[in-house]
DNA sequence: TATTGTTATACTCTATAACTATA
DNA sequence: TATAGTTATAGAGTATAACAATA
């Protein structure tokens, strides 16, 4: 058992590697969603979609567009998405009055239920992840990370990157 | 400009989500590879397998293989990405005497010379993210990362997981 | 029989462009 | 003209299965 690991002990990582914050959070975000992947089973094609479902249930009536962009994915890349969700009775779509264009997000009954349960399984998994931490540990690691993304957003949203020294 | 960011300045981000160190791992993950390939260009295919040449030039001669055990892809898969970057010049393959079935990786003396390169401008990156870090808060992240990676090694490699609880 | 590298193939996820209906 | 949602389509990136060469 454990093949994988018993060879990669002898490999060298290069300090560049380990040491690197933007290779670490690569690295633990493709094993943060493996594991999660394996953990939890049973709800369909919700799992991968959880955050999106929980900006669903706290932005009710988002648009479609506006859900796309919080997300960071093209209008069209959602519409699958909503599809499959509307079908597994997650969510639904509703028409805006306003703006017959618009077409606004909710939970369904059932999507809530569903989605309290999944919320646990989830913890569960965020348990496991952050196994060993203190209650203040684990303030001061969400702020550190809160303070790259602070970092990268700015970035990103910097109009010109050419020579950012 | 930024049009994204103010859009979602009045969306409702559920503390579920802010305060998940997996759902930031994965939102960080994301911004941080798109501000790497916005930043780091002219340097073909590479970029996106820094972290591999990285691991080729600290291991000389790796397996093909035991590489893509390394990056945690599938041998097939492998293929091709070291057919791409024997083309532009950083790889080389080498049949292995005492096997003939495996081959063996080497960077090549241009590959050598353009990772240098390549090294300063991930660097430069890796600035841009923890810009406003103290030394002493850096090492203390890191360690907080190889925490959490530890956890999920360890989570990954148990025989069963129907019943972590 | 098992393993390494390869190929053929398919699946998932995403974006771009064009379409429609509205505005 | 511009925008929201949709559709058609194509491009990455990945895995699975089967193959040839070798062990």
């Amino acid at each position: 058992m454990a093949g994988v690991m018993r060879d990669l002990e002898d490999l060298v990582e290069p300090e560049a590697l380990t040491g690197s914050v933007s290779y670490r959070l690569r690295l633990l975000q493709i094993a943060a969603y493996k594991s999660f992947e394996k953990t939890i089973t049973g709800f369909g094609a919700a799992p991968r979609y959880y955050g999106m479902l929980k900006l669903v249930q706290a932005n009710p009536g988002i648009h479609q567009m506006r859900l796309a962009e919080a997300i960071f994915l093209d209008r069209s890349s959602l519409v699958p998405i909503i599809e499959i969700l509307s079908r597994e009775g997650w969510l639904e779509r509703r028409d805006a009055k306003s703006d017959r264009r618009v077409k606004r997000i909710f939970l369904t009954d059932e999507g809530q239920d569903k989605l309290a349960r999944l919320e646990a399984e989830v913890a569960r998994h965020e348990a496991v992840i952050t196994d060993g931490f203190t209650p203040a540990e684990l303030d001061r690691l969400r702020g550190d990370l809160a303070r790259i993304d602070a970092n990268l957003r700015g970035f990103l949203a910097a109009p010109n990157v050419e020579q950012s020294a």
